[in-house]
DNA sequence: AAAGATTATTCAACACTGTAGAAAAAAAGT
DNA sequence: ACTTTTTTTCTACAGTGTTGAATAATCTTT
């Protein structure tokens, strides 16, 4: 039996393995940054139905293999979890850059979400926190 | 001349003072919180025309009059800004706060967000933070 | 206050994003 | 290999945001 890193990702999380879920992961494993429904699309050139890679984002994202990460526009941009996500308990308390040049979201793994002072009042749960700017493979 | 505040902000930025914006402006100075196209969409009882309303916050924001609050689903979300913004360059460099009761989003505006360390190559421009939990109207 | 110039709003149309239910297909367990 | 379970696909729908051009309103000037 011919193990992969994909193969082996999807059996650990208890998912059936398809080529639809082998080739989206194959994908996210071989990209440096995150990834949009839209370039999923374009990258499998459009082998998949529109609604398959929808499904298996949120499928992916609830196994704690992908985390959602919060876009200023309106889009949802998905990245491979680094460290070890269990089901339903994300630890991507980390930072995420996105470069105003080559429009590239990375996330910046070993960067901690600081925590903050917050009024009289209000509990904190989660935090998020995106940076802009130029990343390393765009400075001059 | 009757001034209101809605008159005196938008002749302030050399806006046409128009029903609509009124309204609109009207509705963001009597919520507390963020709000979404549909939220005013919903308020103004559908008064006016949807493209209006588009118009409206895209003239708002570049006025600095509000600003964009990045949401981890994909909506824009709108609020006043609350210092000085000056047409081009915002300083809505605060802390945003969305509650998962009442599922309102506010901006602290005394909580600015804090600056990180970013790897070796990164260059920051601008940073977001988005803090989620339980607001001060929502404690037990 | 009225006329012309400028600016906003509206209408119609379009593209994109995301979701739902049911049928068809594929994968897993025995 | 067969049955059960899961996944993919199809169809359809609702929401979001943008564009261009026509209409309507606002502003400026006299």
């Amino acid at each position: 039996m011919i193990l992969n890193k994909e193969f082996d990702i999807l059996k650990r999380t208890g998912l059936s393995v398809t080529e639809g879920r082998k080739k989206i992961l194959e994908l996210f494993l071989e990209t440096e940054g995150a990834l949009a429904h839209a370039d999923i699309e374009k990258n499998t050139d459009a082998v998949f139905d529109r609604v398959t890679v929808y499904r298996t984002l949120q499928t992916f994202v609830e196994k704690g293999i992908i985390h959602q990460i919060p876009t200023i526009d309106n889009s949802i941009l998905y990245a491979l979890c680094k460290h070890d996500c269990a089901q339903g308990h994300h630890h991507d308390n980390h930072v995420h850059f996105l470069c105003n040049t080559c429009n590239k979201t990375v996330c910046l793994d070993d960067v901690v979400v600081p925590t903050v002072k917050l009024p009289k009042g209000f509990t904190p749960a989660l935090s998020a926190m995106t940076v802009t700017g130029v990343c390393n493979d765009c400075k001059a």
